[in-house]
DNA sequence: GCCGTTTTCGGCCCGACTGTTTTCAGTCG
């Protein structure tokens, strides 16, 4: 069972909570639901695998204790959870449906089916049409209005968006603001600013002069569809393509408690406010307080030097021991884009890639790298076009005539072989031989049971030429989850063997993920990082691979890609 | 239902916006 699905289940349950009300401690309960089932979704493993294991506990993940560790394994075992399907009796499934729409909480779904018996969404549509909903109490017809549009709008928008989308549209944004004289500052916040894979809603932070004229001017931006609020300090839009920005107009003197206010995560900020708590004071988005008076505000340096901490740099904020370690001063110096001296994953014409190897080299040189891998497919992957073993052979002369033409770089020749269903690789041993590096993937089969899916990747790992597991799960963002297989086995393997684990910074992929590029690193394993490139443009997409391994707390020597060329190909595994 | 340099019981983050509210509840982040 994914973790996913069992996080679903507690979302629901809490859900179900608020809307039933028959626990006189509710509230809490509903909120301890919701902390297990972030913690989660955001725990790097299948809980399935920790639950197999005799030596490991449920209970040691935060928000899990007995009763919920025991509901897990219910989940697992049966499949389903007695007691989320005694509540699911309590009233129809609809509702929580409905729990999805903007301005439609519990309260308002508990009052809309017992006042009027409406069930789901398509009745609570009907209703509002009706003009039903106004006879209800606190209810008007603009309320009918705004419920309407929140049902269009569910209907339409996915809700999430991939990281290079929320960061194009912020750069767009940001610059359209900037135009204007009395704007002096915009600054991405939430979760665009901790590099999320994701990103919901965009918050920008801006600073300057006629906080109206500047709000006058952002909702008249071409790409605004709909005004959802606009208040003194804040304005919130959706754009064409769905995404939800909110733009917070602040004051200099509290720029800092404000920036770490939005930029989160919740689980940070609460943990933060607990520690403020704790010494007699208060933290807001306003200031660290102790009782009237401002203890620190104006930057988030002077926020965490007062709670007694260095500034965490914002893709740690997440409340996954970040403040402790910040405590004992033990915070990782997280590697930079600046610091990465080659790329070794990218494809040429020769399968499925859109330029000659020359092009790439010259774009790379740009961006001040030592040395690019070029990896074209193998003949499986022949939808990419993948080379045969004869084409194969002509492509690794084709990159080393390269070299001739192209100086001030290495360029290396590998190959993204493709791993068969059975474990085993898609190029002989003899031709494998010939190339500098060889990256093993997998692109087929990609549903099979776990152990058949362990199995196959620690056969391909044993194989002495391959150097690199590329895009390791396989997951495509927002498209298709991970493939099932042991995580800690095949790291395991990994480790024995000598192979190098990829973070593919194609945003689409970003695999390894941030959580399991930190247990990576928490297993002595080391990284490299690529961006998969088809165009010479897609060498920047590194920095989406960065922003994730800062994610997973890498620092420059975790990441092999940070090496000078000769070493590099030194700590790669010895090939036989 | 979780959790513990206040506690195994009694707490559990903080504040803005919206609506029709003239003092607050619900929603949102």
């Amino acid at each position: 069972m994914e973790n996913r699905t069992i996080a679903e289940v507690f979302e629901e349950i809490a859900n179900l909570l608020k809307i039933v009300q028959d626990d006189k401690k509710w509230p809490f309960k509903a909120a301890a639901y919701d902390r297990a089932r972030r913690s989660i979704e955001s725990y790097p493993e299948r809980l399935e695998e920790v639950a197999r294991d005799p030596n490991r506990k449920l209970t040691d993940i935060p928000g899990i204790g007995e009763d919920l560790a025991a509901k897990i394994k219910e989940l697992i075992e049966t499949g389903q959870s007695k007691y989320h399907q005694e509540q699911l009796q309590k009233v129809p499934h609809g509702l929580l449906e409905m729990l999805r729409l903007q301005t439609v909480g519990p309260q308002k779904a508990r009052l809309f089916f017992h006042e009027l018996g409406i069930k789901d969404v398509d009745e609570l549509e009907a209703a509002a049409k009706e003009g039903k909903l106004r006879e209800l109490p606190k209810m008007d017809e603009k309320s009918e209005e705004n419920i309407l549009k929140a049902i269009e709008l569910y209907r339409r928008a996915s809700g999430r968006f991939r990281l290079d989308t929320a960061y194009e549209t912020a750069e767009e944004l940001a610059g359209y603001l900037k135009e204007l004289n009395e704007v002096e500052r915009v600054e991405p916040a939430g979760s665009l600013r901790r590099g999320r894979e994701t990103v919901g809603d965009l918050d920008l932070l801006v600073t300057g002069r006629d906080h109206a004229k500047i709000a006058g001017r952002f909702v008249r931006h071409p790409s605004v569809e709909a005004i959802l609020a606009q208040g003194e300090d804040k304005v919130s839009v959706r754009l064409k393509n769905g995404m939800q920005v909110d733009v917070r107009l602040l004051d200099k003197e509290a720029y800092g408690a404000a920036l770490m206010y939005f930029t989160g995560s919740k689980e940070h900020n609460i943990a933060l406010r607990d520690r403020a708590k704790k010494r007699g004071w208060k933290l807001s988005e306003y200031a660290l307080f102790h009782g009237e008076k401002v203890l620190a505000r104006r930057t988030e340096e002077d926020v965490y030097k007062k709670l007694g901490l260095p500034w965490i740099p914002p893709e740690l904020r997440e409340n996954l021991g970040e403040i402790e370690a910040a405590e004992r001063n033990e915070l990782p110096k997280l590697v930079e884009l600046g610091d990465i001296q080659g790329d070794l994953q990218m494809h040429t014409t020769a399968s499925d890639g859109k330029t000659r190897v020359e092009e790439m080299a010259e774009a790379a040189k740009r961006l001040g790298y030592k040395y690019i891998l070029i990896t074209d497919h193998s003949k499986a992957v022949t939808i990419a076009n993948g080379l045969d073993e004869k084409r194969a052979v002509e492509n690794i002369r084709r990159i080393h005539d390269a070299r001739k033409k192209v100086k001030g770089i290495e360029i290396w020749a590998g190959a993204e072989v493709d791993i068969l269903g059975d474990g085993r690789l898609d190029y002989s041993d003899a031709v494998l031989k010939q190339f500098d590096i060889v990256l093993a993937s997998i692109h087929s089969r990609m549903t099979m049971p776990s152990e058949e899916m362990t199995e196959r990747i620690i056969k391909a790992l044993a194989n002495p030429y391959v150097r690199i597991l590329g895009h390791p799960t396989g997951r495509q963002i927002l498209k298709r989850d991970p493939f099932n297989f042991d995580v800690e086995k095949v790291f395991a393997a990994a480790k024995q063997q000598g192979v190098i684990l990829e973070l593919n910074g194609n945003p689409e992929r970003l695999d390894l993920s941030d959580r399991l590029v930190k247990l990576a690193k928490e297993r002595g394993m080391k990284i490299i990082i690529s961006t998969d490139a088809h165009h010479p443009d897609h060498l920047n997409l590194m920095r989406y691979g960065v922003i994730t391994a800062r994610r997973g707390w890498l620092t420059p020597k975790d990441v092999l890609n940070t090496l000078p060329p000769a070493k590099l190909l030194g700590v790669l595994r010895p090939l036989p």
